[in-house]
DNA sequence: CTGTTAGCGCTTTCAT
DNA sequence: ATGAAAGCGCTAACAG
C-alpha cells in the first residue's frame, strides 16, 4: 500500500488534520508547520489517494469526454486539446466514445457519474432525448456539449454555426455555376446535419438562379454511404457537384466517385468537410469546409472551467463559430 | 445525493449487509430477500457508487490508456477497440496522451494510479526509464505494453515485429531493382524507431546487390521531418526510393517531396507505414506496411482481461506480430 | 442465511 | 492554530 496522510503526519508530529490542511492548503496552519509537513511528505513520497479524497469531497478531480466516435479526426483533435488543457488544470480527461449510440451514451454517462466525474464534456448523440444529461447537469456536474447543441434545456454549448457551413460550401458551387447539387448527410436524427442539409437547401433558395438540392442519406456506416452515394449518383440528371456534410461522408463520396470511374473535378466537384493532414495530397487536393476545433476545444474549456470555479456566467452559454472555406482543387465549374 | 444501498436496505427491509450481497452477487442471500432487495433497488433507481467501492475495494474498475499521441491514426483505433471491450467488461476507459514526453508520462500514470486504476495499456515513450511502470506493475496493478515493448522488466507487451516490418518494405524495394534507399524514422531513442532502421540495414546486407541505406532523423515534429527529409534528398546520389517509418513520418515524406517537385513514382518510391482511410486515395495510392492494429489491441485487451483474474500465464509474455505489404502505385522500377 | 461492526483515506466541523 | 472525532458509501470479517 501507500503512504497515507496519517504516515506524514506522524512524521511531521501533527495530527491529521494538520497535515490535510499543509497538503490541501486551506484553513490556517502555522508557516512551520506547514513546512514540517511538506517535507515530511515529500521524504515519504506522499500521493494523495484521489478516491476517498473523492468519496469525502464528493467529485474526484475527474472530466469526462464522450465524443461521438474518437476516430473521427475531429474528436481526436478536440480530445488531443481537452486534455492537455484539462490536465494543466489538475484534471484527468477520461473517455468513451458514444458510437452514437444513445443507449450507449446513456450507460457511459451513468458510468461518469458514478465515479463522480467532476464535469462532463459531450458531442450528444440525440438533440431530443437529453434527461440523462439534464439530470447531471441539475445535479450540479457541469455539462458542456460540444459539436452539437442541445433542444432547450440549460446547458452550456459550442458548436459551428451548420446552416452557414453549408450555405458557405453550397455558395462556391453555385458561384462556379453549379445547379444540381447533392448534399451527402448521415442521418436526419443528427442534429448538425439536418442543420447542414437545411443551410445548403436555404443557400440554394437565396440563389438568383433556380438550383435543385438532391439530399442523400447515407446512414452510419462508411459502406451504407458509399452505397448510397452511388445509387443516387446513377439516377436521371445526375448532380454536378456534391457537399459531403461531414468527414465519414467526404471518405464515402470519395470512394463512391471513383467506383462510377468520375473524375473530379470534370465529371463531379466535391466540397468535404473537416480538414486533414492528408486532404491537401489527395488527387486532387480536396475543397472543403473547416471546421475550428481548436476554437471549439478551447472553449469547451473555457466554459467548463469556468462552470466548475462557478465564475462563469449565470445563464446558459450558446457560442457558434464559423467554419471557413478552404479552396482547392477539386470544385471548377460544371462542364457542359 | 443519489440512492445509497442503505436506503435500498431500509426499503427491502434487511440489513446493508445483506443488500449489499444481493446487489454485488456473493455470499449467500435467500431467493426472498435478493428478490426484494432487487426489486427495491430497481424502483429506488439505485446505482452503486463506484467510488466508494473503490475505496473500500482497493480497484475503481478503471482501465488507463496511455497512448504516445491520440491523434494518431494507428492509437485513435486502439482506443476505439479497447474501450470497446473493456466496456464490455465492465470497465471504463480513462486515457491521456504522454505526447512522447517522459516526464509527463510519470505524472498521467502517477494520475491513474492514485484513482485506483485496475490496470494500465500503454505505448511508453522509452523503452529504458520505466521505473514508473514497474512499481506500479509490481505493486499488483497489471500494465501491458502495446506498440512498443520494454526492457527486460517483466511487463507484457504486444506489438509488431518491427524489423520484419521494415525488412519486408526494403526488400519490396531491393526486388524492385533499388540500391539507394532512405529511411525516414523520428528518433533514435524510441525503441520501435531504432529497429526499424536496424531491420532495412538488414536486409540490404542480406541482399545480393550491393546496396545502400541512407538514415534519416526527422525527430519529433511533422516539420522537423519534412525539413530534414529535403535536405537529406538534396545531396549527391539521391536515392531511389524511401521507406517511411511510421505514420507522421508517411506524411512528412510525402509532403518533401511534393516540396522538391518530384514525381511518384517516377523519381521516387515511397513506402509508408499504417493504413488509414484515405490512403488509397493519395495520389498516387500509397504502398505501405500495414500494421494489425485490431489484433494487436484485442490482443492487449485479452491479456489484460486475464491478468486481471489471474487466469493468465505465470511467466512475462511477448507477443509480436506482423505488419502486411499491401502494394499499392507508390512504388516501381528505379529510372535509369 | 443474516445482522453487527469495523474500517478504506480523506475532509471537515467542532472544540479547544 | 490545532486536535479529536465523525463519516462519505461501500465491503468484508465475524458472530449468531
Amino acid at each position: 500500500m501507500s503512504i497515507t496522510i496519517r504516515e506524514v503526519a506522524g512524521a511531521a508530529g501533527v495530527s491529521q488534520a494538520t497535515a490535510a490542511r499543509a497538503l490541501s492548503d486551506y484553513g490556517s496552519v502555522s508557516p512551520a508547520a506547514r513546512e514540517r509537513v511538506l517535507k515530511a511528505a515529500a521524504e515519504l513520497g506522499y500521493e494523495p489517494n484521489r478516491i476517498a479524497q473523492a468519496l469525502r469531497s464528493g467529485a474526484a478531480k475527474v472530466i469526462s469526454f464522450v465524443p461521438g466516435n474518437i476516430d473521427v479526426p475531429f474528436f481526436a483533435r478536440a480530445a488531443h486539446i481537452l486534455a492537455d488543457r484539462l490536465e494543466r488544470a489538475g484534471f484527468v480527461l477520461m473517455m468513451a466514445s458514444s458510437y452514437e449510440n444513445l443507449e450507449r451514451e446513456r450507460s457511459i454517462v451513468e458510468a461518469m457519474r458514478s465515479r463522480m466525474t467532476s464535469g462532463l464534456v459531450i458531442a450528444p448523440t440525440s438533440s431530443q432525448d437529453s434527461v440523462h444529461l439534464v439530470r447531471l447537469h441539475e445535479a450540479g456536474t457541469p455539462v458542456v456539449s460540444i459539436d452539437r447543441s442541445l433542444a432547450d434545456v440549460g446547458i452550456d454549448s459550442i458548436s459551428v454555426d451548420n446552416a452557414d457551413l453549408s450555405m458557405q460550401a453550397t455558395q462556391h458551387l453555385i458561384s462556379l455555376g453549379h445547379e444540381r447539387i447533392a448534399i451527402l448527410y448521415d442521418s436526419d436524427d443528427i442534429d448538425s446535419s439536418a442543420q447542414r442539409v437545411a443551410g445548403s437547401r436555404a443557400a440554394l433558395e437565396d440563389a438568383t438562379v433556380r438550383g435543385s438540392l438532391l439530399p442523400v442519406r447515407g446512414g452510419m456506416t462508411l459502406e451504407s454511404a458509399i452505397t448510397a452515394f452511388v445509387s443516387a449518383m446513377q439516377g436521371p440528371d445526375r448532380p454536378t457537384a456534391v457537399l459531403a456534410a461531414d468527414s465519414m461522408m467526404t471518405e464515402a463520396a470519395l470512394y463512391g466517385i471513383r467506383a462510377l470511374g468520375l473524375r473530379i473535378p470534370e465529371d463531379i466537384s466535391v466540397v468535404g468537410v473537416d480538414d486533414h493532414s492528408l486532404t491537401p495530397l489527395l488527387d486532387p487536393p480536396l475543397t472543403l469546409m473547416s471546421q475550428p476545433v481548436d476554437a471549439i476545444s478551447n472553449g469547451a474549456v473555457d466554459l467548463m472551467l469556468s462552470r466548475l470555479t462557478g465564475s462563469g456566467p449565470i445563464s446558459t452559454r450558446h457560442v457558434q463559430l464559423r467554419a471557413t472555406l478552404v479552396v482547392r482543387s477539386s470544385t471548377a465549374a460544371p462542364s457542359l
